[in-house]
DNA sequence: TATGAAAACATGCCGGG
DNA sequence: CCCGGCATGTTTTCATA
């Protein structure tokens, strides 16, 4: 199997993936409601995550916001196209300085890398945009305005 | 103002941001904890936290998990170019049946809906996109492969 | 797995702005 | 009247064995 080959993906136990599961329904969730849930006891459940976390599956647990309930209802894709060969460091050092920006990455494809913006409202987006197109790496950017939002999932999906 | 207009953005109070903020950082934190950074008392955090959550600004906790690690680790962006008026509700349903499929929403621009996917590998990608194209509402997609991730970030902004 | 001490949580009551 | 602090009974956590 390819997977086991990954040093840190090793095939998770069904149990712990039921652990992940109810901790993304409700990571405030105790350990004794949990080990109801997947047939242990409080402590063994709480053995299981620490070595999720120790192992580095788990990485934190955080609060699910409502986006429009918090004044930060405008939301745009953009598609960063930058110079020559732009180092991954280089952007990465100036989309972090942004605290608009939730997410960002490196792409294949026409782009060089595609920037998550969360705003208040267009004006703020603008504003976003504009601070972007003067960064000295970027060339130009491509904008999408989200319209709808269809889904929203806990960002990594568990094996049921 | 503007912010004001809308029902469900009332002007955040700084004490329940300070708290979001550290409920972002670790979602489990005692309230106790979070009432030391506050200056508040453990139930007066709590009150505050169940008022955030009835208002609907808190949707929940969650566990924040490394993709990698659990063997998750390839992603990308599809933008989906979908036939003649297809309503929202139908792109809807349709990538809802995708446990691969962790956000979608409709935008702005040359294509209908951006749709956020992750996948075991390459092949398994693959997979996801043909059954994209696949369904009968689309007319063709456009995939934006990650090369690196640059940041991440709780998805949505809490001003300090 | 079980157990017991320590910590955290939930709730009711009261005081001050 | 709203909001925060205090006190108490209950549950949960956590380190033993």
């Amino acid at each position: 199997m390819l997977g086991s080959v990954l040093p840190g993906a090793p095939d998770l136990d069904p149990i712990d993936a039921a652990i992940l599961r109810e901790l993304g329904r409700d990571a405030r969730a105790s350990f004794a409601r949990i080990g109801a849930v997947v047939n242990l006891s409080a402590p063994a459940v709480k053995r299981r995550v620490d070595r999720l976390k120790r192992r580095g599956v788990v990485d934190g647990f955080t609060v699910r916001l409502d986006p429009g309930a918090t004044g930060w209802g405008t939301e745009a894709h953009v598609e960063v196209y930058a110079a020559g060969s732009t180092r991954p460091a280089v952007m990465k050092e100036a989309f972090e300085q942004y605290p608009e920006i939730v997410a960002a990455s490196t792409v294949t494809g026409d782009a060089d890398a595609v920037v998550h913006v969360r705003a208040r409202d267009m004006t703020h987006l603008e504003e976003i945009v504009e601070r972007l197109n003067a960064e000295p790496f970027v060339v130009r950017t491509r904008s999408s305005v989200v319209l709808t939002p269809l889904v929203r999932r806990p960002d990594v999906p568990v094996q049921p």
